[in-house]
DNA sequence: AATGAATGAGGCTTCATTCAT
DNA sequence: GATGAATGAAGCCTCATTCAT
């Protein structure tokens, strides 16, 4: 049922009627209600869904013990294969605005993997080697440039091959990094 | 009329009826239909109204023979200004996705911002100022930061003072600078 | 809009369907909810409306000053004329149960109808003209009474002439009067 | 199975749904289908048990050689009686409007019921006994009461003893008999 | 016999749009 | 120009019924 996926990324969470994702997904619009108990229910478990694994795949890939140079290309690659492999679920997440139907626990879920993200952050720059500002906001413009990318390659206005991200970690290293 | 924004930007386009827009300006629904054909040319006229209305702010500030450096101070004070003085404008038309309803004009009038955005990269990357990237990639990831850093603000997740904004600044040029 | 009155009657509140409603009116379905928030505002307006007629037209003409056995009379042909100038309003309010519909208001409505009766027939017990029993019962037993003659006629099981109605007042009355 | 009946008395035959039964019975929607057709052939069934119950009740108390004032009494308190014990039945069978789905051979239980009531007031009207009206209506009317009464006990608006049910039996009976 | 997932028609309601005033 | 009642298509959801297990 999470071809309900495509349709909320082509049109969004109220331009997509129940009977699309029904056709889309080859069964009758009645059978959803057996499985979400309404449309806002169904959009919140495809959030939770999509946020938890890639939640999941970030804690797991995440080198603690790595130098923090190399544990920021980890996650940067890590959210890009992510994102590479699963360009609906991403474009789902990040591409669309969700304050008028996500529930409490779906919101919740999102801020927690931004609290770690910060926490990360924060761990760096007790070392001296992030620049010394919010670190909410230093992940923030990481994470925004980020996206920035995913969606302009997505609407076809740059290429992505591994050079390119590369070049653009590296950037965006530079974008956190002390001392300039 | 264009407090159809702050509905659109609460619920989103296809989530926001005509009615609700009228109620919020006061008038009849009727009325609408006499200044916009429909629905769409009311988002479209907007979409194109506020994006009409930064370009403008951005060439006219934009400051031809400063340094490089100057120019990009210059620009992101600009838009940050803009950010700040019509936050609902700003979140109608970077924190939404338009791809199911806006037509060809709105859709050229964006890609002509980001086309002299690119622009503007160029010729610094000709003075080898900037990272030898993709333009277009730069441009992104700058303003992708910077978008970042806007919804982070609107949602409370971080606070944005005149230094904080400098930081910032400062951050992003990191990004895009030659040599690190 | 009334002629909703109708498909109730016929079908009762659950079993008519809001399009049945305005294909018998002649109106489009939507229609309907410019005047009524939904279908239960509807039937609890219905019924408030008919309620509140009889009550107004029971109040009316009851004579405050006439002996007991007059008053008695009086009401009693003051309801049938009621029920047979409004048949289906009587069918409605009487022959259907509203429990799992009617709101607050509406139940309010009805049991001040009820309660006016009560103290009517508690003033008559006062004289030793009435039965001196819990005054609600008699009342019920007569109206009960009342709407079984009711319903038998519409259904075709009696028939109701002047002397008919007029004997049945007389039995009614017997009912409740004292000594028997 | 028979505990659709809750559910019909709560909210009517249109107003409630299979599933709504099933959960209630703690079984499968589609086991119902294994014993009725539909949801019409449910209710049928369910009228026509009930109906047939109350009548083979009166058919078996009835004392023919007893005075008919005893006959009387008998009735009253052998409807009492099944209306106290079993109450949801009662409502179900008295307190709903069934015109709209009831099939014809329930139509004539229902009738067959009613005609032997008719058939013995007729038979103490031929002993000068009772009023010589509509055997009918004298039956409507005291049935009518009767319900009114029951009706007024389950919504709380009256207390029902032994005695109070006495003195409206009496009552009743002075409905109906002769001279007044 | 029992289940419960699946169906799809149909119910309530909303909403973009029209039009008489 | 402005209104808002009216429309009817379409959306969300329910539900009687079926059927494979």
């Amino acid at each position: 049922m999470d071809a309900a996926l495509h349709c909320f990324v082509d049109r969004g969470f109220h331009g997509t009627a129940i009977p699309q994702i029904a056709a889309r997904a080859g069964i009758a619009a009645g059978t959803i209600y057996h499985y979400f108990d309404s449309k806002e229910a169904l959009v919140n478990a495809l959030f939770r869904h999509w946020k938890t694994l890639v939640a999941r795949r970030v804690f797991t890939a995440f080198p603690q013990t790595a130098p923090t140079r190399e544990q920021f290309r980890v996650m940067w690659n890590e959210i890009v294969d992510f994102a590479l492999e699963h360009p609906q679920a991403f474009a789902f997440l990040e591409l669309h605005n969700h304050t008028s139907y996500l529930d409490a626990e779906s919101i919740a879920v999102d801020r927690e993997l931004k609290t770690f993200a910060s926490a990360m952050v924060q761990r760096a720059q007790d070392e001296r080697l992030l620049k010394p500002m919010d670190p909410a906001l230093l992940m923030e413009l990481v994470f925004g440039a980020f996206t920035g990318m995913m969606r302009a390659h997505w609407e076809g206005r740059i290429d992505l091959g591994p050079e390119v991200i590369a070049a653009a970690e590296q950037a965006c290293w530079d974008t956190v990094a002390a001392h300039g």
